[in-house]
DNA sequence: ATTTTATTTTAGGCAAAACTAAAATAATAT
DNA sequence: ATATTATTTTAGTTTTGCCTAAAATAAAAT
């Protein structure tokens, strides 16, 4: 009668709360096989166990969405990666690019009162390295008004406050033109060929951005 | 080919390990089966497979040793597993006898870089809070000359080192009459009755322990 | 309204890590 | 030396979490 979940079914969990977010309506089975890379009919089994544990309600062939408790869990992960991820590049300097998955391991780890003395002893910080917004204990989620780059007006001034892809590669990418988060940027000009941008730092360099670069960075006004 | 362990066959090899410290011979079967809890057909079961992969030299009916490889890998374990502990009585002030349960999970996390980044936060301490030595990245173990409070000379003076026992009822029982690792204490007096001994502290307070309390306890001369 | 295609589920299997019951082997006692 | 007891291994199951192939269902195209 150990109702605490494994693994495996803690992974599920984030990943429908992860499309959740991404998608209005439910989320099917495919979706969920894709995101995880494991075979659709895996997926189904898993389902089949998890609605028997009141995590979703899954309606057979037409998607499952998370319940109250599903969602729940899947905070309390979110939470817990997130803080790690801090932990990781705040205490043990790691970069930004080296965290996701060391905490993709630590956030498995059982102990409420673990994950509480962590936050504190990290200050309570309220967004995790990438500026992704860190639950509280209760599962609340603190919401910041941001915009993706490319959706500056002309001479626009704004913060980096986070990214959109969080893989390695962009990563670095972002480290080698010298944009972080807190980085501050202006708005100079979209390109009306592909909508590259041109914006301009603290600085006064001035950068050119293609389309997709500027789409999975976040802003915040200035 | 992923030649990592699973968790079960990680705690395999820290049994063994364990067993090997206290006996000399070859472990066997039952030992392990006892210390892990588990019946011994399973353990039969593992054994094939951690000898197949080269972690211990297994001879059927007559016990195991870990080779070169799996003690590598058991004092890694055992390295995670005391610096996670430091971690926690440290860094986040849990009680030393909070910290086991959750470093057993730690010390299934897998990145070279983490654990000793981690050594280095915590300033590459050479114990953990029950006073046991923490391995080197390379294995090694610094020993420490000490000896069991009950072995201590009429009026010698010695300071608390480390418990045998790490259970938490113990731990809570020193901390119950205010003994903790670095006390200072002088022996006074051997019970010829039942070899139960009176200590003396620092605050000359007098304080009598059973033999058995007396032998849980580790001391260093002052 | 059918047919075709795509998605999802069911059926059947496999590997890991545990179990119980039974058989094999070693250790001990007579 | 043989019989008894204890230990260990083998045999056969179970559960979890994955897989592929086949069947069922839904969605889309004609
Ligand atoms: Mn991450
Ligand atoms: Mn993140
Ligand atoms: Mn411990
Ligand atoms: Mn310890």
């Amino acid at each position: 009668m150990d109702h605490s979940l494994s693994i495996a079914e803690e992974n599920y969990l984030k990943a429908i709360q992860k499309l959740s977010d991404a998608q209005i309506h439910k989320i099917s089975t495919n979706d969920i096989a894709n995101m995880m890379n494991i075979a659709a009919p895996s997926v189904s089994d898993m389902l089949k166990k998890l609605a028997q544990k009141k995590m979703i309600s899954y309606e057979k062939y037409y998607g499952v969405k998370l319940t109250k408790q599903g969602e729940q869990i899947a905070f309390s992960l979110i939470r817990k990666h997130r803080l790690w991820e801090v932990f990781l590049t705040q205490k043990l300097n790691f970069a930004w690019d080296e965290v996701h998955d060391i905490a993709e391991q630590l956030e498995h780890i059982k102990s409420d009162d673990l994950i509480n003395r962590l936050e504190k002893f990290l200050g309570s910080p309220k967004y995790d390295p990438h500026g992704d917004p860190i639950p509280d204990a209760k599962g609340q989620i603190q919401v910041r008004k941001q915009i993706q780059l490319n959706e500056l007006k002309k001479n626009e001034k704004a913060v980096i406050v986070g990214v959109k892809d969080t893989g390695a590669v962009f990563l670095q990418f972002l480290d080698s033109i010298q944009l972080s988060l807190g980085t501050k940027v202006q708005m100079k000009n979209v390109i009306e060929f592909d909508q590259s941008i041109i914006i301009k730092l603290s600085d006064n360099r001035e950068l050119m951005l293609s389309h997709l670069v500027s789409q999975n960075i976040f802003v915040s006004p200035a």
